[in-house]
DNA sequence: CTTGACTGCCTTACGGCGTAAGTCTACCTT
DNA sequence: AAGGTAGACTTACGCCGTAAGGCAGTCAAG
């Protein structure tokens, strides 16, 4: 039976490489979040057993890596193509569209913004992006500092999204009242107010939880516009 | 022996509860990272078995959740301290303070950001915080949809960190100078010039990882600023 | 004073995880 | 043909979260 199985990888199966796992490991993100990512399930979905795939990363760590790596060339690919001019006052638009352009790609995967940001090292393609904003940047007029801090003041938005704090009414959307939060409700009078007027619920939420895109190209434009003013 | 353990906790050690639980974990994350925080060596640095931990708690998420409770719950009191006017143009310098004391709680913590955003129910603590700041803008003026785009354009901003996707040299900071990066940095003109001439090296870099102090209020203020004057 | 329920804690055990160590086999080089 | 090598598999270890059940101390009702 060993033979047989040995034999039938040989005969019909793919050979395994870093690239064929770290896809692997990504398809699986898809569909079950990235915690149904472990080294038995992306072997199994490749036909092998885990310790295989020790052939082609180091570590799990390093799978998490790749797959940030993956998709951040999916997006410099992407932002290459686009053809706005950045000289001056064309700054902004440029770094908006490039922004914006990241954030499309991230929306197929709701599992990677807290990937990206749980990586401790900083990928390479992530760099390149990054590299990028800040050329539009400087064509625009930005000194390097004015553009150092341009990039912490946008933060995980440069890349287009943005991990919110705020999820009023998540959970499993039960019907019934919550009497807990019912009770908490009357300690937040502005918060009930605000959400009572505001709440044109929209479940199509996208990256993070409650940020949707108008929330977001709003917090993108208050800080591209506020970069503008000080150029 | 089984008699003779039983016995000495009913002499001598405080009895378990979900206060000293999490208390506990904020203590052990302090000193080892959250990842060092385990059911099993929880309940040994509170001199217990970790399925006896159970009986306090339903399971390891809400000692997560209760971790966030309880460090929400400090900021809340802190912030409960401070009188600065509100009413009009005066809801800028509120926000503001509010939201420093609010990461200087955060930076005690350093692992906190990121269990922070990994909670995927709010915090009660965490909605009073935000009822509070909704407060404070309500006070200025805006109007509630304002209000509700600020909190979105503030993101984790408005508890005072702001997780950065960009860490220039990080990892274990060797002499040699990675023959990789070496490589890579002629692929990054923009970013290499960026931080050869910004690099005011500091190492006391404080929420996140190249998130210092000084960048983290230019960008807030960047934000209050443009929300001020849409107010 | 007994009894029986309750509470708090412990013991044992299970299935899953990442991965260290060792083995086998097909293929390539010489 | 001989030997080395790369890529896959097998086994096993020590963690993890937690389900199930048992046992001692407490305390109220009879």
């Amino acid at each position: 039976m060993s033979l047989a199985t040995r034999t039938r990888r040989t005969e019909s199966r793919p050979a395994l490489s870093r690239d064929r796992v770290l896809r692997a490991a990504i398809e699986i993100a898809d569909e079950g979040g990235i915690a149904a990512v472990t080294m038995r399930r992306l072997a199994e979905s490749l036909g092998a057993e885990a310790m295989s795939l020790y052939h082609h990363v180091a570590n799990k760590e390093q799978v998490l890596d790749g797959v940030v790596d993956v998709i951040a060339t999916e997006i410099n690919e992407a932002v290459g193509r686009i053809t706005l001019p950045t000289r001056g006052a064309a700054w902004q638009g440029a770094a908006r569209e490039r922004i914006l352009t990241a954030r499309r790609l991230l929306l197929r995967h709701r599992w990677a913004p807290a990937v990206f940001e749980s990586r401790t090292t900083t990928s390479p393609a992530v760099l390149l992006y990054y590299d990028g904003l800040v050329g539009i940047m400087r064509d625009g007029g930005f000194s390097n500092d004015l553009a150092h801090r341009a990039m912490h003041a946008l933060g995980s938005r440069a890349l287009g999204f943005s991990q919110e704090l705020f999820s009023p009414g998540d959970g499993p959307t039960t019907g019934e009242p919550d009497p807990v939060m019912a009770a908490m409700a009357a300690r937040l009078p502005h918060l009930v107010g605000m959400l009572s007027e505001v709440m044109h619920v929209d479940p199509d939420a996208t990256l993070g939880w409650c940020d949707e895109q108008a929330e977001f190209e709003f917090g993108l434009d208050l800080i591209l516009d506020g970069l503008d003013r000080r150029r």
